[in-house]
DNA sequence: AGCGTGACGAACT
DNA sequence: TAGTTCGCCACGC
């Protein structure tokens, strides 16, 4: 099991729908904190199973970020693309234009 | 309580 | 532009 703040973080990654990401920052602000490694400590011990698209969450530079799953990140790019987001290199296509704030929905 | 680590971020050089 | 440093919070020892 984990922590009530795992927990928390989990429930954020659940909301981004499909075709979206958010930011570790976006995640860490939706929870009111500022530690944005706590939010990526988080997810990374976290069963990252299908229950949670751990996948739509990544870095505010626009990439890709780490993944603790099979194949790594090439398994992260997979998915993304496999929901409608296109990944260039590494990097998130229009990135900006998907991204998924919180408390918009 | 302190130290180290981590799927990050922003600032600095 | 790239590489490095510090900071942030949470968790394990």
């Amino acid at each position: 099991m984990a922590t009530e703040f795992q927990r928390r973080v989990w429930e954020a990654i659940a909301r981004i729908p499909e075709g979206r990401v958010t930011t570790y920052g976006a995640i860490a602000a939706y929870l009111g904190t500022r530690g944005v490694r706590a939010v990526g400590t988080a997810v990374g011990k976290n069963p990252y199973a299908p229950e949670v698209p751990c996948h739509r969450v990544v870095p505010s530079n626009g990439k890709l970020g780490n993944y603790s799953g099979e194949g790594g990140a090439a398994r992260k790019e997979a998915l993304l693309e496999s929901e409608g987001v296109l990944v260039k290199d590494g990097k998130i296509v229009d990135f900006e234009r998907i991204f998924y704030g919180f408390e918009k929905e």
